[in-house]
DNA sequence: TATTGTTATACTCTATAACTATA
DNA sequence: TATAGTTATAGAGTATAACAATA
């Protein structure tokens, strides 16, 4: 087989992509006692790992809007899975964090979801898995960026 | 580099694939004149390499509920992109087809995102685009059933 | 009685605009 | 005056329940 073009391969992400999209939806959303969205996972996934984020940090990182965000926070808020702090020396700014119940409902997600995408992925051999995950480590720089690149 | 795990594969596809559909939809929405959300670019696209599909066929297909199909096909038909015929057997049934219009502007649109998709992927080499290739056809059977698989 | 599709209603997610508090 | 965040409001998109028409 020819190698393919960028348009070739182009096609062929937006066909396949919202397929997998869809499959990880259902599957995060079902994460045993979680009941998480998409953007909630990936929220609380980075407030996780970044030091006293604010909420524009994590709106920006996220691609939601300052008013979405806060209103998300105050949902994660409200079910005990995130607080805020005023920051000490700018009374403006709030610094989030993950609480352990979010951090025990993160990583139930994650593990429920994780588990059930490793099912899907069973039919796949030793050698097709390292050509999925060789493709993924190349598409990941492309596409971690901000999204204004067009 | 040892071959991935299973659950190591699942694992990336979690953490990029959400990045890849935020900026496939952004680029779909914005693609020209268009302005489709992913359902509804599916939807185009799905009725028109189907023969005569009914309203079920194509909710089935997409994964939305009945009623959400209904009302988007209102909206495609609205704007001029769809038509129903009522089946000349089972006057229960729709026919479902894309005008002329619908197909311009599905062809549009996809043109627009793959070519925005396509510039995305331009640091790839050659041998890079075979292994994304290879891997996505790896991937499709896996994801392309019913969403009822876990 | 079962099937196909529509209508009624409600909830979630997201955005823009207007506002408050702080710098 | 500028910045960080919140509140008010509105619009998409989706679902479930109830309904109408046809088989």
């Amino acid at each position: 087989m020819s190698a393919p073009s960028h348009a070739e391969c182009a096609s062929e992400l937006l066909d396949l992509v919202p397929l997998i999209m869809r499959r990880i939806r259902s599957q995060v959303r079902s994460g045993g006692t979680a009941d998480l969205s998409i953007a909630q996972f990936r929220t609380l996934a980075f407030i996780s790992i970044s030091q006293e984020p604010s909420l524009s940090d994590v709106a920006d990182h996220i691609g939601l809007s300052l008013p979405s965000m806060s209103k998300m926070i105050d949902q994660l808020f409200s079910r005990g899975l995130v607080v805020r702090t005023t920051h000490p020396s700018d009374r403006r700014r709030i610094i989030l964090d993950v609480t352990q119940a979010g951090k025990k409902l993160l990583e139930a997600a994650r593990q429920t979801t994780e588990t059930l995408l490793a099912r899907t992925l069973g039919p796949l051999s030793t050698q097709d898995r390292k050509t999925v995950c060789d493709a993924l480590h190349l598409l990941r720089p492309l596409f971690d960026g901000p999204i204004a690149a067009r």
